[in-house]
DNA sequence: ATGACGGAACATTTCCGA
């Protein structure tokens, strides 16, 4: 059965004997990536491409960076959230794969609040709302995965009262990721462990947040109904960061029964 | 109130992230 998975690299470059072992050792179809922080040209197409995927990126230089791997071919590709052409910052990718229309998302940090990134976060958001809604038209699979940097609930956090007024954590964009769900998407890890806790995907590199398992759960898998009809399982692997030179995040992992 | 870690780059310091 086709898995799809999401992780985070922070630095595809500085990450990329994890990764290629990640991808060994899993051997997940399709997998969205995210701050690959570099441009296209710089990205390590051939090593990935060995192990058997094809690849689509969007790069910028330092900073965000989207990509796709696929077992099979990557059709119609397109680059950046559509709604604002001005619109510079690499944090979107879609294309089709397998049947499925998917999305490698970077969704925008936001903080500090009260800033122009807060309103920048927020209107992202809302540029999402409408592709998606212009996506499930059509009725076809579609999972739009990535770091969306917003924990949905305070379940999804280790400790809600540190998060309160995090750009992460405002009603602000807890409301708006709702607005995704009320679209009709699924988020793959909660439809099927809805009440486990510590289930994180992302923990701080500082004051040892990873071995007191300070975290908190903001990388997510969002499944169209039909996407959602064929899900199976959905795991976060903790196993990448215990390693060294880990990044920040861990993947999330989605399983779907073949297509019909 | 700040820093703590870690990555990239016009780099021995600054910007950014969550």
């Amino acid at each position: 059965m086709p898995t799809i998975a999401t992780w985070n690299v922070n630095s595809i470059n500085a990450r990329l004997s994890n990764v290629l072992e990640w991808l060994g050792a899993a051997k997940p179809d399709v997998v969205l990536l995210q701050e690959i922080k570099c441009q296209d040209a710089a990205f390590p197409r051939e090593a990935i491409e060995d192990l058997g995927y094809q690849v689509a990126t969007y790069g910028q230089k330092s900073y965000n960076g989207v990509a796709i791997l696929s077992r099979w071919p990557i059709l119609d590709v397109v680059r950046g959230l559509p709604g604002e052409p001005g619109d510079e910052q690499a944090r979107y990718l879609e294309a089709t794969v397998d049947g499925m229309r998917v999305a490698s998302i970077y969704l925008p940090n936001g903080n500090p609040v009260g800033t122009e990134k807060f309103a920048y976060k927020l209107a992202w958001m809302e540029r999402l709302r409408a592709r998606a809604a212009d996506l499930l038209e059509s009725g076809a699979p579609l999972v739009l995965g990535g770091d969306y940097n917003v924990i949905p609930e305070p379940i999804d956090c280790h400790d809600p009262k540190a998060w309160e007024g995090d750009a992460l954590f405002r009603p602000e964009s807890r409301r708006a990721f709702r607005a995704l769900l009320h679209l009709g998407l699924v988020d793959a890890f909660r439809a099927l462990h809805p009440h486990e806790e510590h289930a994180y995907s992302f923990w701080d590199y500082q004051k040892g947040a990873f071995q007191l398992d300070h975290g908190i759960r903001i990388d997510h898998l969002l499944l169209s109904p039909a996407a959602a009809d064929r899900l199976v399982a959905c795991a976060i692997d903790k196993e990448p960061r215990r390693r060294p030179k880990a990044s920040d995040h861990t993947p999330v992992v989605a399983t779907l029964e073949d297509r019909p």
